[in-house]
Order: structure tokens, then C-alpha cells, then sequence
DNA sequence: CTGAAAGCGCTAACAG
DNA sequence: CTGTTAGCGCTTTCAG
């Protein structure tokens, strides 16, 4: 049913090390041969075994995308860019949903590495390095996105968080804003937005809020949450939010309309990652662009490279820019 | 660097065959043997290279997902349930976008093919069956989302979409709407959709609008586009949009926003699917919902129960349901 | 230029 | 109960 190499060798009169030669276009095959070879497998509908190949140490052509959830339009859409630029490479890329837990991250890298895929692309935000090491340990490219690996030699590819941060606050402060609260979760990319944020109050003579997490996720839910949450308790109610991705920026929104607050007239609110949902929710939500199609398009290429042997490690920074659209007052008149 | 079966048996003092029978439960092993063998094995951190077994025959655990558009909130909410139900039963799920290109689908689906996956979920919602036969020519298991294949022996698992457009469109009419518009694309569960429409107008004495499809995509862009277009083109203007997904539904009300028209005291609207969108957007859209969990997790059940053996060929249908939000006005007061 | 043969890591008869 | 052996389908020296 499913014909083989020795079909192919059979039918053409030569050996399968012929036939494989010609696939594989390596050593010297006489013209006619390879043609003959070429009809015989175009004939058979000929498709080589992946498997077989990869077991003799090629590529499986295949590689990992572990992220914390596809269903966050900022990690779909990534993952759109990343499966357009592998597939140009002739890739196919297996995705992996974390949902937040470490354990999920293991398993999944595990499972994937018996497979014998060639690489991984973590995007997936953990703080810790087990399943860094269990890759690296195998001798697998990693490329890490959105997130940083203090004292590993890695492949990264990230934005300037703090630096983000440091601009969202700016421009907040800029248009006449002095208490800006921040929504943001316990991961590493938010901290560091929190740190851009801080000195942003900081420089300017105000005062941040203290670090403390509201959102345990990062979710329309906890943005809700955590607008209603800080509004409750801030003996000075803030005019302007700093939310730290679009969708606890959305639930935010949502927050104020429950609690019959403007946007923007009473409250500000800027958001992060520019994604799909900025342009949906109303009014439409200014925010930190995240330049996803780069990203993703940087980290297949640096983990391409990475495959074909080349074994410099590479940090990319992309740039960030604020999108203005109709969720900040400018208090400033 | 990598440990092998080999290297666990000499460890072990064992043959290669005690340690793969210990490793998947066959034959019998003595319990001295079973725990040195499993000693070893955790001792070395072994793990069985899955190509390798997969060459022998066993399954590499391991599908294929085919949607148009990760980007789409839909596929990308729908690609989040199927892994995660595929992951319960230990299998990993590469995804592939065709975007609306059939020679995509055949692409990724003769690739996925060589690498041995053990079966297909298509959610592309093509006409041709090239790929499908492609597929069962292998026999390889395969079940169709979202689409028909009349004439094909295959798993299935969707919705009643006529059935469903029949429902929206009554559910407009019974609020007093006559002049209803329809925001389609010319696939198939669009179709079947325009055919509840059209027959729950003529029903109610109503012409539909005819078979004239505004979009190319079903994009939010073409959602905006066709509005308008309808708009102008028509000489008695519709009072209500029936759009074929919650994207061009969102671009619909954007579209309103811009004509300086009011939803829905102006114009009325209602989506399809339930996405996340339909909650983001600004009025909240009425929309009929798909279970995009049930169909995720039928889908998998059935190509599981496939990929064991079980050669039944079953159809399900799942129920829709509209969520009513505040898109739609009641004209009957 | 082409082919024979070894072997990738594993499973599955079949002996013992 | 355990080991020997023959492949799965392919690549890759190494002879010829």
C-alpha cells in the first residue's frame, strides 16, 4: 500500500542507495539514472518516510512552540507568524498550550524531545530553567520570546520591557496624569514594566504604586478585577491605568463602564501588546505595540540558524511603539 | 549523550527485549527484573526515542490540525480545546494555517503524511477532496469540522448551520425586522446558512437578499466593506445585518459607526459563533453560538476512537444556541 | 558512477 | 521468564 524505497528501486533497476542519493541529491548519479529514478518516483507517487530519515540523524523538520495559552489573541497571533515563517522553511510546529503551569511545560518538552524535534520556541514566561536545561541538555536550539534568562547562554528575542514601561508611564505623565495605577501579574516581562514604570513616577517626583499584584492572571477577568479591586482601595483615585496587556486593558474598560466612570473623560487607560483587541473594544485602546510578526520572524530565523550549526547566541531587542487611539485624556489645557 | 535502549539494558544486565517489554507492559517480566529494569531506566533518565518505535509501527501520538486562520479567534479558541483534549490522551497537535489556499491544505497535509501523524482534524472547510483522499489513502483517520463531504464516508462533527440561519433570521424577524441583509462568504457552512436565511424569509412572506456574496473573507475589513456596500446598493435599506461570523459582525457595527448609523436603534445585528469578540465589542453582540469545547472535544474523541480501530464512521451535530446581548432592537412594541 | 552492507533505536516473533 | 534475531525505511561509508 504505502510504497518504500525498494518499491522505488525495484521499478527504476538500480539499488536503494541510488534512489536515496538522488532524493537527497548527495554523492555523483549519472544523468539517465536520475532521471529514470525521478519518472519512477513521480510515477509511484513516491513519499519518503520522515521517520526513517530522522532516525538516521536528518531533521524531523519539526519544532516545539510552547506558549502559556492560544486562546490570548497576543500568543494566536504569534503563533500565526511563527507557523507562516517555519512552514517557508519547510517546517511544520507543534503547539503547546502551558495554561500557566510549569509542570504542563516539562511534560510537553519531554514528549516533544522524544519526538526528536529540532528546536523549541519558548514563549511560555516561566522563572524557572528546568525545562531550559532538560533542552539544552540534549544539545537543542532554544529560542526564548518575551522573556529573559539571566546567566544562560541563549537565544532571545524580546522587546525593551522596562523601557516600554518606562514610555507607556511617560506618556501618561506627559498629558497632565500624576496618580496612574498599574495592572499588571507576577510574571517577568510585567515586572519589568513595572520597573519602567516605577522610575517613570519616580523621575518625575510621583509616587508609584507599591508593588503589588493584582491580577493573578492575565486575563479580560482579572483586569476587570483589578480595576474595581484598586479603585476600592486607593485613598486617591487614580485617573489613568497602565494596564499590562490589552485584555486586562479590555476588562479594565469594561470595569469603568460598571462603575459608571468615562473612558477617557474619568479615567485613562493605556494598554499593552496592540493586539486585535485594541482596535475592538470602545473606545478603542491606546497601547504598546508588541511587533509580533518580527518577533516571530526573528526568533524562526535565529532558531533556523541555530538547527543549521550555528552556534552564536543571539539576543534581539525589538523596538515598541505607543499607539494612539482613544483611551487617554490629555489633561494638559 | 543520549541514552538508549542498549545502554539501559547493559546497565541492567538484561537484553534490549526485557527492557522494551518492561517499557510497554508486555509479555511477562519477572518483578525483580521489572524493578531493576525501572531503576535503570529513571537511574539514566532514559526515554524511549518515539521515532523509533513509530518505525515499527506504534503510533507517534501525535495529529494534524488543518484550520484556515490561527489569527481568528474562532480557530484559535477551537485549536486551544482540541489540544488541550489531545493532550489529555497523551497526544500532541501540530497546526497548520492554510489560509484559504487549497494547495496549502494538500502541502501540509502530504507533509504531515511522511511524518507519520496518526490522524487529521480538517477544520479548512474546502470543497476539493484532494486532501481528504489523499488521506484515506493512506489510511489514516481523518474527521471533518465545520464542513460537509456528501458522498464520503467520514467522521463529522458540526453544527446545523441551516438549520442555525434559519433560527437567526426568525429570531430578527419575530422582533419586527423585514429588510434583513445577509453578510456571507461563499463556503459551505455560509451557504447552508444563507439557505435558513433565505427560507425562514420566504417563509415569513419576506425576499431574502440574493445569493450575492460581499465577502471575500471573513474578516472583520470585509465585514466593514460589505456593509457599506449593502448599504448603498440597496434601495430599501435593511434594518438588520445577519452576519456569518462575529468578525465581519464587528466590522459590521464599525462599519455603522462610521455611516453614522446606531446599533441597534438604527440598525440591528447579530454574529455567529460566540467568539471572544462578541463580548469585546461595543454594543455587545448578539450572536448565535457555536460549542467550540464540544466540538474540540467530540472531534478528538472521534479520531482517537479511530486511530483505535474503531472503523464506524459517525456524524454529530451539536446544538447552537443565540446568546442575546444587546445588537438587536425589538421594532415590535 | 553505482551497489552492498551496516546501522539508527526500537518492537515482536520465536527460541530457549 | 528472558534473550536472539529479524526487520521498520532510510542514509552512508566503502568497495567496485
Amino acid at each position: 500500500m504505502k510504497v518504500n524505497i525498494y518499491d522505488v528501486a525495484k521499478a527504476a533497476n538500480v539499488s536503494i542507495a541510488t534512489v536515496s542519493k538522488v532524493i537527497n541529491n548527495t554523492g555523483r548519479i549519472g544523468d539517465k539514472t536520475r532521471k529514470k529514478v525521478n519518472d519512477v518516483i513521480k510515477e509511484l507517487d513516491y513519499k519518503p518516510n520522515l521517520m526513517a530519515s530522522a532516525l538516521m540523524g536528518k531533521k524531523t523538520c519539526t519544532i516545539g512552540f510552547i506558549l502559556p495559552d492560544l486562546a490570548n489573541p497576543f500568543f494566536s497571533e504569534l503563533a500565526r507568524y511563527v507557523e507562516d515563517m517555519a512552514s517557508s522553511f519547510n517546517y511544520n510546529v507543534v503547539i503547546c498550550s502551558t495554561d500557566y503551569i510549569t509542570e504542563k511545560e516539562e511534560m510537553y518538552v519531554s514528549l516533544l524531545l522524544q519526538k526528536n524535534v529540532d528546536g523549541f520556541i519558548l514563549a511560555s514566561g516561566f522563572e524557572s530553567f528546568e525545562a531550559i536545561e532538560k533542552i539544552q541538555a540534549m544539545n537543542i536550539p532554544i529560542v526564548l520570546v518575551a522573556r529573559n534568562a539571566p546567566g544562560k547562554q541563549l537565544n532571545l528575542v524580546s522587546i525593551n520591557d522596562y523601557d516600554a514601561g518606562f514610555r507607556a508611564t511617560s506618556y501618561l505623565i506627559e498629558r497632565g496624569h500624576q496618580q496612574i495605577a498599574i495592572i499588571a501579574r507576577n510574571i517577568w516581562s510585567n515586572r519589568e514594566r513595572y520597573r519602567g514604570y516605577a522610575d517613570a513616577m519616580r523621575k518625575n517626583g510621583l509616587v508609584p504604586m507599591d508593588e503589588y499584584y493584582y491580577a493573578k492572571e492575565s486575563t479580560i477577568q482579572d483586569g476587570f478585577k483589578s480595576l474595581q479591586q484598586i479603585m476600592k482601595v486607593s485613598s486617591i483615585k487614580p485617573t489613568a491605568f497602565f494596564a499590562c496587556n490589552d485584555l486586562m486593558a479590555t476588562g479594565a474598560i469594561k470595569a469603568c463602564k460598571k462603575l459608571n466612570l468615562n473612558v477617557p473623560e474619568d479615567i485613562s487607560i493605556i494598554g499593552f501588546d496592540n493586539s486585535i483587541f485594541a482596535q475592538i473594544v470602545e473606545p478603542a485602546l491606546t497601547t504598546v505595540e508588541q511587533p509580533q510578526r518580527e518577533i516571530a520572524t526573528e526568533a524562526v530565523q535565529l532558531l533556523m540558524n541555530a538547527i543549521n550549526g550555528d552556534n552564536a547566541h543571539q539576543t534581539i531587542t525589538l523596538k515598541t511603539k505607543i499607539i494612539e487611539r482613544e483611551t487617554v485624556k490629555n489633561l494638559i489645557l
